[in-house]
DNA sequence: CGAGAACGGGTAACATAATAACGTCTCCAG
DNA sequence: CTGGAGACGTTATTATGTTACCCGTTCTCG
């Protein structure tokens, strides 16, 4: 019985991001970093959903909505902090960023992007890093990073 | 004891081209596919090397050794050909393209990019995208296409 | 306290990657 | 011989990412 993960199906997503804030400003305050309120802005628009958000999408919304005048160095330089700080994570083959949903301990996680929905779900399978390193092993390759990223359809769209 | 790729080790590199090439020219034949000149000299660039080569590059060399006048989009009407017969891979982490071990059949591989010499090393194991697919179906996700590209250091790299 | 380093962030310009839209030529099937 | 499709050239534009430089605040240490 395959278990519908959140992003897959409705839900009261101000929970989400609010349980993403405030997650992030505890580990902020235990690692002693800087959780800033651009930083924590951006934090908050890439957790709007969960579909990945790209950095000039990010850039449009501080200028329109925020008035904040914004330039693309601004918005990498908060999206490098949350990445090397584990807040969120890069989907390489879109060039976008989504929340991280397990920021409490270094990762690397796998990711099913929906086609239709275009969620996408963070998943941290042992199996799949395993044969990854195992296969990397085989021909003498020492694994020091992942990127696994999948397309397809997601529980949700898959009636439609 | 561990099979050290040819892309790890030095070697006649001309005969992987003249290999990818004669091999090329054959499916497409078959296929009654038209690899012309343009499509043929920018696969033989791809395959100049096992590292990944930009459309940039590609573009920088087809100007200035060849003299012909292009732009983007020649560069990227000959790609789009090469990945649809599935003569090259684009390494979407990258941005880069790299010539296909196997066009003789459909598939998508694993890719292993060595951080220091920048080779890639292409992979099709079926632990790795059984692993994937099933993980997928767990959360009633049906997988569509992998993008599985991992970053390291490769056999040749390691003593150094 | 006060000098200076460290940090966050703004600004401009640039570099790289990809696509859109339109025109021309060639080749071969009808 | 012609007309339509495919290949490719040309121009322009959009998307994404980086570099260099500056300024003000904050933190730190003598």
């Amino acid at each position: 019985m395959p278990i519908t993960p959140i992003a897959s199906r409705p839900h009261d997503h101000s929970h989400c991001v609010h349980s993403a804030l405030s997650e992030a400003d505890t580990l902020c305050a235990q690692k002693g970093l800087r959780l800033t309120a651009l930083r924590r802005r951006v934090l908050e628009l890439v957790w709007q959903s969960h579909k990945p958000l790209g950095a000039y999408d990010i850039l449009a919304v501080l200028s329109e909505q925020d008035g904040r005048r914004a330039a693309p160095p601004t918005v990498y330089r908060a999206l490098d902090f949350l990445l090397e700080n584990g807040l969120v994570h890069r989907i390489s083959s879109l060039n976008a960023f989504v929340g991280c949903v397990h920021p409490e301990h270094a990762h690397q996680g796998q990711f099913l992007i929906c086609r239709e929905c275009h969620a996408a779900i963070e998943l941290e399978q042992k199996v799949i890093s395993d044969a990854i390193i195992s296969s990397a092993k085989e021909v003498g390759f020492i694994v020091e990073a992942q990127t696994v990223e999948v397309v397809g359809l997601c529980a949700g769209c898959q009636g439609a």
